[in-house]
DNA sequence: TTCCAGGACCCTG
DNA sequence: CAGGGTCATGGA
């Protein structure tokens, strides 16, 4: 199938380490489970080419990569700050919407870690326990499996980590409604309750999986970007950026964030 | 060999 | 509240 596309970028979306549930087959050429069926999908120009068979692809493509989102308010918070000027370079950059369980997941795993080993577990993961050996175990499944399985797989001390919070989800699945209905500030308190899910990775978990765009992830690349960008290279303490980023980019912090990081990731800032 | 990775957690001063 | 050590693992 062929959808046609605007800003939008399949490499910067997939590679820019908010996703780690794909493997990249050539170049360019990607393959994921989307509605628990794995797709691969290519881009050329404003075409995506898409190798699936699975209903109403489309709708579940532009869900996916947030296609319906006019993301030119943001090319304009770029155009107006020199200081992000740059980010142009990366347009067609997106937010992935995640299930929110996977984000949870990925995301504890991410803690202290590569984005390369990252996906090794994560794909260590979904091979030994998740359905069709191809999506991210269910709490259920993790919880069963058990904090020794786990650290046999790799995953060191976030082996206790992700144990524990499978269980508290499994047995209390309807505590991400909860997370899903809560405003940002509510939903982060809440997530940080998880054991292993600190203020880094619960913002992680409401940009990626629940889609509350105001959040703003900060990791040591965000960190040094921000305060080189803003602070004149002095050490800023994490709630400084994160007000800053509140009353600069408000709705739009998420997405900046993520071009930031990318941005810092690749030379480009 | 040493250092580091999309941090969280715990302990000190 | 700020600052440090610790936690597994593998790649550079």
């Amino acid at each position: 199938m062929k959808i046609r596309v605007i800003d939008f970028n399949l490499q910067y979306t997939i590679e820019s380490g908010q996703f780690f549930g794909y493997k990249k087959q050539k170049t360019s050429i990607y393959s994921f489970a989307l509605d628990k069926q794995l797709i691969t999908i290519r881009q050329s120009k404003d075409n995506l080419f898409i190798d699936s068979n699975i209903p109403d692809l489309l709708s579940k493509i532009n869900d996916f990569f947030d296609l319906n989102n006019n993301i030119s308010e943001l090319y304009k918070i770029f155009e107006k700050d020199l200081n992000l000027t740059r980010l142009l370079k990366l347009k067609g950059l997106r937010i992935i919407k995640q299930n929110p369980w996977d984000a949870i997941g990925s995301f504890i795993i991410s803690s202290n870690n590569n984005i390369k080993r990252i996906q090794q577990i994560w794909h260590s993961l979904a091979e030994h326990l998740g359905e069709n050996k191809i999506l991210f175990p269910t709490p259920e499944k993790l919880t069963k499996a058990g904090e020794t399985y786990l650290r046999r797989l790799g995953l060191g001390f976030r082996a206790e980590y992700l144990k524990k919070t499978s269980e508290i989800i499994y047995k209390n699945p309807g505590i991400i409604d909860q997370i899903n209905n809560a405003n940002y500030e509510s939903a982060k308190e809440i997530l940080m309750e998880f054991p292993g899910v600190g203020p880094k990775i619960a913002d992680c978990v409401l940009l990626f999986g629940f889609q509350k765009y105001e959040s703003f992830p900060i990791d040591i690349w965000i960190s040094r970007i921000m305060s080189k960008l803003y602070f004149n290279d002095q050490k800023i303490s994490n709630d400084e950026i994160l007000s800053f980023a509140k009353n600069n980019w408000g709705m739009w912090a998420g997405y900046v964030q993520q071009y930031l990081y990318h941005g810092a990731r690749i030379g480009l800032l």
